[in-house]
DNA sequence: TGATTGTGCGTGTTATAACACGTAATGTTC
DNA sequence: GAACATTACGTGTTATAACACGCACAATCA
């Protein structure tokens, strides 16, 4: 099935361009939809997941709000909230960053840790789902190909 | 740059799997983001734009509601209401079907039709600009890939 | 050291997304 | 043909996205 009968448009597109364009926003419309409701029952939303995801990874060093919203999948432009909201629900804690007062430190705590942990094996079931029938030479190629376009800009 | 230097990962990721996964995601943020500069000027949003692009497939017939987020890119779940925005900036217009008078159908004015027309160059463009740097050959590669993984669900 | 600029975060507000529920029209069954 | 189910749309509400603005702290320079 192409996705011109997927989405049942008559005429065909205009530029395979186009086709790849709306190709890749229809697959992580999919995507991120499936992401979405396997977290749901954990109640995190796939933005407050990448968050929590970015922190485990940074350790016990923390992130400042900036450092954490240039490395998020998409762009936040409200991240302020997005922690509090995880501070909130005790995922994380934050503190000033004592040698300079402008920066706060969000650090995953032990809770969000044992979500996480929770997590990873319904995301990993979850990618081989959705990617599991594509080889791994194709998904090197995909990711090739993707990775040429964001470098386009 | 690979993904993992792009979004400033220490630890690799856990599966090609997983990068094929964000590497779609982190594609299409910036896909979606661009588009949305291009149309901000103009007033509509990409949702917007997607919808009125399906209505001017659709021609003078229209389409109901159900139809219209069948085609949808993303996943709408308020169509009603971004039916209601477009007929109230005179992009489109609803009447009930008198067949059936559950349905409503929607249809683009001269105005939604004028719009379009100006957006098509932007488009294009725009499409150049981020998958230009693809040959044909690659960009059916991507079309195929990405359609096996929005069969494999 | 006082003024100026830059950086990082928080807040106020509006618009949209998401979900649950309600209502109207049509189909179906006995 | 009356009750029930189904279909299609609308509405109420809450949460989040997006944008603009403002404040606090730090660095720089006179």
């Amino acid at each position: 099935m192409n996705l011109r009968d997927e989405i049942q448009q008559r005429r065909p597109f205009q530029s395979r361009e186009q086709e790849a364009f709306l190709s890749i926003g229809r697959t992580w419309a999919l995507l991120d939809h499936a992401l979405s409701e396997m977290l749901k029952p954990h109640g995190v939303t796939a933005t407050q997941y990448n968050a929590l995801r970015i922190l485990r990874g940074a350790k016990d060093v923390g992130l400042s709000r900036s450092e954490i919203t240039e490395r998020m999948v998409a762009r936040v432009p409200d991240a302020t909230r997005l922690l509090d909201r995880l501070e909130r629900t005790g995922l994380i804690d934050r503190q000033r960053d004592p040698a300079d007062r402008r920066f706060v430190k969000a650090r995953i705590t032990g809770q969000g840790l044992a979500l996480l942990d929770e997590l990873d094996d319904g995301t990993q079931t979850l990618h081989r789902e959705h990617l599991g029938c594509v080889s791994q030479e194709d998904l090197d190629t995909l990711i090739g190909l993707l990775a040429r376009i964001r470098e386009a800009v």
